[in-house]
DNA sequence: GTCACTGCAAAAAATTTGCAGGCGT
DNA sequence: ACGCCTGCAAATTTTTTGCAGTGAC
């Protein structure tokens, strides 16, 4: 048993719920790879394997993985559907307050050197990145 | 003018393409704003002051303010529609490879230290980040 | 045996497309 | 005037839900 079954397994217990066949399958799938994946492309891959776990089964499974804290929204997505505008130079990452939505610019230079010096380590090359980070600006600290 | 309105008014020339009054309220509203959106929000956003821009021509026209480099996929979305397993310890960034969708964690340590360096800098409390970067990894460059 | 879970199909929501007229150049 | 653009409504695609039978505990 892996150890991400097994982590699942506890927190279906926890929560009284069952460790089924469909929900072994998806999560074996989740782990067999280490691309992002979107629903389609996860059923695709179990029905390339299995016959019988239905697309309603996926899209019901993935809030538990989520919440079982083994899967997550993907890191540098293309957001299919959230957007925001370029605002100033792209030379730029962004605080951006949760409580206010105010975006603070700060140069990049310095975070860019950092992640190339690792790139660099594996023979990487970074075509594009992305950095940002969420909290609270100075003035909605207050109100908290 | 703005200047926004001015860069998406000469990109749009450039493809031939021409500046209407839908446009035009679009992007007014995109910069309107400092939070991430996505259609709905956007839409609901216009419809509140402007009887006549459909759906339709919301959806028609992000994909030219992306082309305009005028709006991008939001930075720290939660991509409602891709996930990635968890892998190790969180403490990581990730390279990510375009072509065989290979991951390559590494080190954060460094990279938030600059981060928070900069979010004290304006009283700034940061709750949550992401940092990743796509590319090609050693063995995709080959081919490329 | 109980109650959560499943697949299926239908429903709802989100996105794209075809078309006939309207409007920027 | 030309041809791109628009709104509308229909088509498609994506996600959610209801239900009756099935299976984990």
């Amino acid at each position: 048993m892996s150890k991400e079954l097994q982590i699942f397994h506890e927190f279906l217990q926890k929560k009284g719920l069952k460790l089924t066949k469909p929900r072994e399958i998806i999560l074996e799938e989740v782990f067999h790879t280490n691309k992002h994946f979107n629903v389609d492309e996860l059923y695709d891959q179990i029905r390339r394997k299995y016959e019988n776990v239905s697309r309603a089964t996926v899209y019901r499974t993935i809030p538990l993985l989520i919440e079982a804290n083994l899967i997550k929204n993907a890191l540098r997505c293309a957001a299919k559907d959230h957007y925001e505008h370029i605002y100033g130079s792209s030379n730029h990452f962004h605080l951006v307050c949760k409580k206010c939505g105010k975006i603070i610019e700060e140069d990049l230079k310095e975070v860019e050197e950092v992640l190339q010096k690792y790139a660099k380590l594996h023979n990487f090359k970074i075509e594009e990145f992305n950095i940002g980070a969420n909290g609270y600006c100075s003035d909605c600290r207050k109100d908290n």
